[in-house]
RNA sequence: GGAUAGU
């Protein structure tokens, strides 16, 4: 069953699919392993409804699930905006009590936070002892995507206040947010946070700093920025 | 032997 299962995840991961469910079919002891290693497959691949399909299956089977299943399953909810599915599974969870371990609590985030929920994304992360970057920008993509653009900024000072480092992703949000507010002063201030922690030789972040600076009004700096950027050879 | 955020 470890070999199979190596053998699922491995086929699964390379977008092989039919191979890995023939595969995972013919299993004749499928563990709750055998199980993860599919759905991850079908997730990665935006499979969304055929994991919840798989669920369904893998519990008339009596087999339990555990943190990757639980992982999945409010993956593909997030994507799909099934958040009454996704309450019922987060009920699941507090009962098993994994709701301490960082990535299902960063995936609790993202699934409220996606799906428009804030608060209590917001509450989730506010109760995750060991919260990391992960779990800041999960809240922070869902304020910026649903246009709580203050909220974007409250939230970026308060990671940093508790001494959690912004990520690259988290600046994409912010210079979005300062975009939606047409704020340039804002968006100045983030370039020299960019700056400092040498983000600013990424593309996309510098890609984001020069659309941020043509909406906000100030093209000559776009240009600036535009120029400062690799050149590919 | 399977895990979470931006594009």
């Amino acid at each position: 069953a470890v070999v199979t299962s190596a053998l699922v995840n491995g086929n699964a991961k390379n977008g092989a699919l039919k191979e890995a469910y023939e595969l995972f079919k013919r299993m004749r002891k499928r563990d709750v392993v055998s199980w993860g290693a599919l759905m991850t497959g079908y997730i990665q691949h935006g499979y969304c409804h055929a994991v919840l399909e798989l669920f369904e299956e893998m519990q008339l089977e009596g087999v339990d699930p555990d943190r990757v299943i639980f992982l999945c399953i409010l993956k593909a909810c997030s994507q799909i905006g099934g958040l009454t599915l996704g309450r019922l599974i987060h009920d699941e969870i507090m009962r098993t009590g994994v709701n301490r371990d960082l990535a299902v609590g960063n995936t609790l985030i993202d699934l409220y936070a996606r799906c428009g929920s804030v608060e209590e994304a917001d509450v989730i992360l506010q109760k995750l002892q060991n919260r990391d970057a992960v779990s800041w920008s999960a809240l922070i993509a869902g304020y910026a995507q649903h246009g709580y653009n203050v909220l974007v900024f409250k939230n970026f000072k308060r990671m940093q206040e508790e001494g959690t480092k912004p990520s690259k992703s988290v600046y994409l949000c912010v210079l979005k947010a300062c975009v939606n507010l047409a704020a340039l002063a804002q968006g100045w201030v983030i370039h020299q946070h960019i700056v400092k922690n040498a983000f600013d030789t990424d593309v996309e972040v510098g890609n984001s700093l020069i659309d941020m600076y043509a909406k906000c009004g100030l093209p000559s700096e776009a240009y600036q920025v535009f120029r400062m950027l690799p050149k590919p050879d």
